[in-house]
DNA sequence: CTATTTATGTATCGATCATTACAAAAATAA
DNA sequence: TTATTTTTGTAATGATCGATACATAAATAG
């Protein structure tokens, strides 16, 4: 292989880009912040991504998507995979204050897209409408097992469960305290059961 | 009175910059857009708002604190308040696919000011703790009257329909169809009951 | 009338935006 | 060695950002 050696990898500028995405958003996060962040200067940074700032956006939202299907792995081999969810969202309640004003990367890339860019808006309720199968797979499994009473069809109880996760990504905002998040969490999990 | 007559009027320019933000967001709507929408010069933007940008947005938003206001007056003369909450949630089953796209204004700033502005952020978490209030206070009054069986207190209730409330916020942009969302809506405020 | 006041329209500011151009650096191939 | 290839660092691009400067328009006060 000939040519000047890489230092900046394409799978580390993405992870570190992704926490700059993250606690920015899209359009507040500029490339002069990105290339701080990453330590690469413009000339790495259009080197490795020809599609610039969209490019690299997609690319750490599907970081997350491959985040989610290592979740979705776990749950397939998981003896009561509809505790281990419940169990992934009450997780929720004890990040530290910072991540509860970050708040889901996803659920946010979509408030923030609409009218912005189709395609990244696009991107994101696909890998929200993913999650939100995954629930309704793992409930309707648990319902025919019959460890689930509840007679709400499992389509209506994953949209439930989609529903509350990104009401959940703003009420972290509004109260940042564990206590509090706890106790609205059991309530609303407390519906499917 | 002396001086050049206001073509501009203050209320004008504030119902059409509102209207910009909301499609767009804070930070996606530049003053070029406002002064598209509203028809004034940077002259007359200037010399009307001395905050500029921030200051119109902010107006915009008690702008629709003060819609939430007037609800929240219908509400206290009202013979089954609880029931003109839920109606008020379903008519978002019925918006127009444009509108659904647009979402809640003072959800929407919750999520995208974090780490972007703080005073705007704060502004929007108090509107939408005035809403839950509303919501808790409803509730408390009709748990009184025994018009709702629930025992669930009024606060976790009260965060439960405010948490819907955003979720929606998302779950509409996932699926902007009048259908889904009215089952989704009728299946989540019997559980207020 | 003239003086004063306020609003408007336009030109422009410096800063920053995402992106590109390009030469030097640093490796391998022949 | 020399030629080639790829990455890197820096400078500069044109566009647009939010905001300001300022002359003019258009009203009233005296």
């Amino acid at each position: 292989m000939r040519g000047r050696p890489t230092i900046y990898e394409d799978a580390n500028i993405i992870k570190k880009a992704q926490e700059v995405f993250w606690q920015k958003g899209y359009s507040a996060a500029s490339l002069s912040d990105l290339q701080k962040a990453t330590g690469a200067g413009a000339g790495s940074f259009y080197n490795t991504f020809k599609g610039g700032k969209k490019e690299v956006f997609q690319k750490a939202i599907q970081e997350r998507r491959l985040a989610f299907d290592a979740f979705k792995k776990e749950l397939s081999v998981s003896e009561s995979p509809l505790e281990l969810i419940k169990d992934f969202i009450r997780s929720i309640a004890q990040a530290e204050q910072n991540d509860h004003l970050k708040g889901c990367i996803i659920a946010n890339t979509v408030v923030e897209m609409t009218f912005i860019d189709e395609d990244l808006e696009a991107n994101a309720v696909q890998i929200l409408k993913e999650v939100e199968q995954m629930f309704t797979e793992v409930i309707k499994e648990e319902q025919t097992k019959g460890t689930i009473k509840t007679q709400t069809s499992p389509e209506i109880l994953g949209k439930y469960l989609i529903t509350f996760w990104c009401g959940l990504n703003t009420l972290r905002r509004m109260y940042p305290d564990e206590n509090v998040l706890k106790d609205q969490i059991e309530m609303q999990l407390a519906v499917i059961s």
